[in-house]
DNA sequence: CATACTTTGTTATAATCTATAACAATTCTG
DNA sequence: CAGAATTGTTATAGATTATAACAAAGTATG
């Protein structure tokens, strides 16, 4: 592929996007107090093949014995600290609309150390309100409130048409990851890190899907000629 | 892989996810009234391959000549056709709380065809009231509802427990799409397409990326014994 | 209206990426 | 201490994806 990445920081995005699913087994796992488990076991419960899981795993480091397995307390320990789990992550949020006060309302994030410090908009009458316990600040405040208070995250909820702007003001202000539900494809500086959420074409592709089991003779007639 | 799918009714996901890609390239240029455009031009814009577009468009049908390239307004409308854009699909959203506020206000979605005819709530607080011109109703009068107004897509934003059985009752009344917030992975028949957005993984990716980023001394290791 | 040019649709090929298998090395277990 | 178990890693096989190549068919032009 040209454009997107099959590979995030060296690491195939295969893995990468199974590193939550393990987290979360992990997880599991601990809060039943399972003490050990084999990459045997763990791929079962993957739905993968037990090789993978050594494989993956060996990608970030040695976390398992011979003869033993792995030891589930500390896996999961490795893997929180791969994910950056547990480790509270400070992110302000750009953009106080329905979308953004969504997400600042979302305790899940929280739980796991990703806390949003502080809210931003543009439009004065969402100024000054206050949204699970944060009081929505002037975003011509923002360069200036990250001064004092850095943040590794920035949350871009605004309108497409800005999002670019708020981006270049978040990256010049030492913001290193942004969270961007904007539909614009951000340009940004090769040390920051961008993860796009696409809600319209998430909702395209499931349209697609729909739209393709309706009509699928076409493809079915595609598929008979390859036979 | 074994779970995760690489093709969506037939056709490759890496292809699927570069529609609306097309989509929004040709609304462009209709909207600018370019009338003709090839599949060089196709390709540079989206910055990938010639041959990667016209093989894009083929599993499809033949949309273009030999000699000429493409017509645009005729090439948009057959994607559109293909995406189910501009054919209006009507949806409901159960789980009115701040993320499907949020989903019920963002007006993108109308604008494409895409219509949400009725909220549910299981919260008595929040039945009754009004979202975006639609009175929340009581989601024990979903079934009924759907009986009466079938919907083609449903849209879970309930808390992750509730998920499954949505979904199940959705399904029973002839939901053939579900879009799904909620954190668990659904299990639908065969017939019926899922499409999940994962925001708590995309976030997990977000962070694994900073934290790659500040400690990439192991990987720079890894890939200096390979060399 | 004939010729040169363009560009598609499709088949073939090359390149890349992913998953599986295999095994030496190492630790556990009785 | 011997035998069983299981990792980490290298090698291999299997898909998948992107690119190239080309015949077929239309366009443009004088």
């Amino acid at each position: 592929m040209s454009t997107e990445k099959t590979r995030c920081k060296g690491i195939p995005l295969t893995v990468v996007k199974r590193l939550p699913g393990y987290q979360r087994l992990l997880s599991d796992l601990a809060a039943k107090e399972v003490e050990r488990i084999s990459s045997r076991e763990l791929a079962a419960k993957m739905k993968i093949n037990a090789s993978q899981v050594r494989q993956d795993l060996s990608l970030f480091g040695s976390f398992g014995q011979q003869g033993y397995g792995y030891r589930v307390s500390y896996l999961l320990a490795e893997i929180n600290k791969i994910l950056g789990i547990n480790t509270e992550t400070k992110m302000v949020l750009v953009g106080a609309g329905h979308l953004g006060r969504a997400i600042a309302n979302y305790h899940n994030f929280a739980r796991r150390g990703f806390i949003i410090e502080a809210l931003f908009d543009q439009n004065p009458q969402v100024i000054g309100k206050t949204i699970n316990n944060l009081t929505v600040k002037d975003v011509r405040e923002l360069g200036a409130y990250l001064t004092t208070a850095p943040a590794e995250i920035g949350i871009i909820c605004t309108p497409a048409v800005v999002a670019q702007e708020i981006a270049d003001l978040l990256v010049r202000h030492g913001v290193k990851g942004i969270w961007n539900f904007a539909p614009v494809s951000l340009k940004v500086p090769a040390n920051v890190c961008v993860e796009h959420v696409h809600l319209g074409e998430s909702l395209m592709i499931l349209s697609f899907q729909l739209k393709q089991g309706e009509e699928a003779s076409k493809i079915q007639k595609k598929l008979q000629n390859n036979c």
